[in-house]
DNA sequence: TGCAGCTTGTGATTCCGATCACAGCGCCTG
DNA sequence: CAGGCGCTGTGATCGGAATCACAAGCTGCA
């Protein structure tokens, strides 16, 4: 199924990370080969920015390494961090299809690599392809769905301490399912708090309650998750 | 373009307001022919549940006449509307693209009539037609947008205060580009409260401040905006 | 080495909105 | 017409989080 011919799997897939279900994998390969056509490559610093908030679109990123943060943010200066997206993800499809400004941006944290398809070349290529196009549409399905989960955090939440676990908990299960209960801390607190919605302050401060509630610690650059049924019952927001 | 060789408009397009942008409206004929085969409708009465949040899709409901209210609900009883669905609208379009629970329920607050397609028949209808498969990419985007206005709504007002002049302009200027401003009323002020993210008593007090400011009147049913300046101010934040 | 600029910890204060409680009101139905 | 139920207005209270302020730690660069 995957690199057929002895070819190299990266001919038979537009993005670099092997993901199975990925949007442009194991497609025919007359597809294949045009998104290889169309698709150009290139290298991005820490804190580049590959679109903003507003811009009509030009295309589509597709992530190959490094780690992007995805932000919103309002004439008073605040900002909410939608997502952090990382290898594998397809950035501004959304705003590409449907031809809006780009609804955030799109800023580097990590440095990687990424490919971008120019909006033009990717409609005439999704209008030949017609199944490919149903591929997009799931693929913005799911987009919709964690889209739809910030919502929920946002608006049934009452506590940031409810949010601040439920992070926690979104961090350990999307990390490994090995098992292991820790997650590198990469982000700052004033970015947690963008994530969740509060001041970096309160954030600083529920780091310690819970710590001190032995339900995180932290090991070096790592947080270790003590208690997670704990951390559960808050998410319920029972506990409160 | 439409209604050729004297076909009811109805015979041309899926759903029954005549609306060009649509997404099953003005396919080729085929398409149409096959659409009709698989639909059937229903009339449903005020607070039918469509369908609620974590089923297992069954299929999408093409909304002809009434309206339709979308809501995500957390363990501790706490409420999001999500949205207000009109005529036109496609529900429940993303679970059965991903086939992913309804990640809403969707209920009448007005009775109406609905097209019903059955999740197989429709992901059968796709994989045929390709050129309508990008149709539905459009939508599914479509729905994102709307759905990050709600992420917006939510992350980054300080108060509902802003909210609620957010939620008053986006009714007049969806409700008629007629240039005249007011709206009719037709929520509850619990229901505005699970809107804007705040309860039933701010909504009310909100109500009289804003009354009390002139912003804006209570006009029999309908509600006329006064002040349209001045809620765009306390919107961006200016005036706290 | 040392300074400058982020980042983090933590106290003090303020205030907005949730919560509780209750009264009036419109509407429908028996 | 009475009674009940859902909606609305408004006061009183309380608590939690934003805000302000400052000290201390860390990192990288000159």
């Amino acid at each position: 199924m995957r690199a057929p011919y002895g070819l190299n799997i990266l001919d038979n897939c537009i993005t670099c990370p092997v993901r199975e279900d990925h949007l442009f994998c194991n497609l025919p390969e007359v597809a294949v080969r045009k998104l290889n056509e169309i698709k150009s490559t290139a290298i991005y610093p820490k804190s580049a920015l590959l679109f903003t908030e507003g811009q009509q679109p030009r295309g589509v990123f597709v992530l190959c390494t490094g780690k992007v943060k995805l932000s919103a943010s309002s004439v008073g200066g605040k900002t909410v961090i939608t997502k952090i997206s990382e290898a594998g993800d397809v950035l501004g499809l959304n705003s590409a299809i449907s031809n809006r400004p780009y609804e955030v941006t799109a800023e580097m944290i990590e440095p990687g690599q990424a490919n971008f398809i120019a909006q033009d070349a990717l409609l005439q290529f999704l209008r030949e392809h017609g199944e490919v196009a149903l591929r997009v549409a799931e693929q913005l399905s799911r987009n919709y769905y964690t889209a739809y989960e910030k919502i929920r955090t946002l608006g049934l939440t009452n506590s940031p301490a409810e949010r601040f676990a439920k992070l926690l908990l979104s961090w350990i299960d999307s990390e490994n399912g090995s098992g292991l209960q820790q997650v590198k801390l990469t982000l700052t607190h004033e970015e947690i708090g963008e994530m969740i919605g509060t001041t970096r302050e309160t954030v600083s401060r529920l780091f310690s309650d819970f710590k001190k509630q032995q339900l995180v610690e932290l090991k070096g650059a790592s947080l270790v998750i003590r208690d997670k049924p704990a951390l559960e019952r808050i998410v319920n927001s029972w506990a409160r």
